[in-house]
DNA sequence: ATCACAGTAATTAATCTAGTTACAGGAGGC
DNA sequence: GCCTCCTGTAACTAGATTAATTACTGTGAT
């Protein structure tokens, strides 16, 4: 697995917060969406918290998104949980009295940080605005044939 | 560490491969370019051998690449080594009776499926022969300076 | 004061990667 | 044939990372 579900289940929380913002807000209750522990909810709300994505008070179950939906970007997620690591890992130790060796780290840096700016691209393309929209029409279709 | 240093190892070996083909290539003397040990540039080679981008001899010592260098893409040798696996994961377990748990992992699917094709079409771009080329340049700057 | 909850540290278990050891078998020289 | 060097692989080990759990401190509301 590469990039942890860390990414994808703080977009599941915050569009938890969106959609459900008339429930009490627990970390237990958020968790038993996710299927996860509360304390993992909390740890990524910490994260979410420091990124000024949401708001939330010490001691009681009212977290809240900071912004408007559509000013949060997948991007904006991605790195407030997952972006202090690159997507593709040069390996850091090779021969440097080797041709290879000596110069593959250089040449490989930049082609795979264009790999990775074209992903983060595509991220910062879809906001949090478009993921609850997609998901109540998910959600419609399902209501539709029952 | 996302993509582990398969890709880059990968992409490191099949580059000696070329540069230094008038040399005896054994296991041994790549896994001291790759400064790794030779089981492992042996697995790597199995790996590259299987997907039809070198041809090696049981016993001797003579890898070499099936095809041109400038038919071998970056993204080929990704698949290679690491195709198996998406970049981005999404969280398979989530609560089904939840309207955001019941849906996220179809709405993130198209999204991070969109992000991964952005990325591989990048490395669909490069080929080995930019990868050689760009070390050749590399180790010539270097030559220049001393 | 009490109760429910957030915030957070510490520990555990599962998974993945890379490295190592070990060994079976092919290639080629003698 | 036999010896040596090599590939191909399996099995095991160590380290890193993730997610889950336990346990605790401290806040907010009643």
């Amino acid at each position: 697995m590469r990039v942890s579900t860390r990414f994808s289940d703080s977009i599941h929380l915050l569009a938890f917060l969106k959609i459900y913002a008339d429930q009490r807000l627990t970390s237990d209750l958020i968790a038993s969406s996710i299927e996860t522990s509360p304390v993992v909810v909390r740890r990524l709300m910490g994260k979410l918290r420091q990124a000024g994505l949401i708001t939330t008070t010490p001691g009681s179950a009212q977290p809240a998104l900071a912004k408007p939906l559509d000013q949060i970007s997948l991007l904006t997620i991605f790195y407030a949980v997952e972006g202090d690591k690159p997507l593709f890992a040069v390996d850091p130790k090779t021969n440097p009295d080797c041709i290879v060796g000596g110069n593959i780290q250089t040449v490989l840096q930049q082609y795979y940080q264009d790999a990775q700016t074209a992903a983060e691209a595509r991220l910062a393309k879809t906001s949090l605005q478009d993921i609850v929209d997609n998901i109540l029409v998910e959600q419609a279709k399902k209501e539709a044939l029952s």
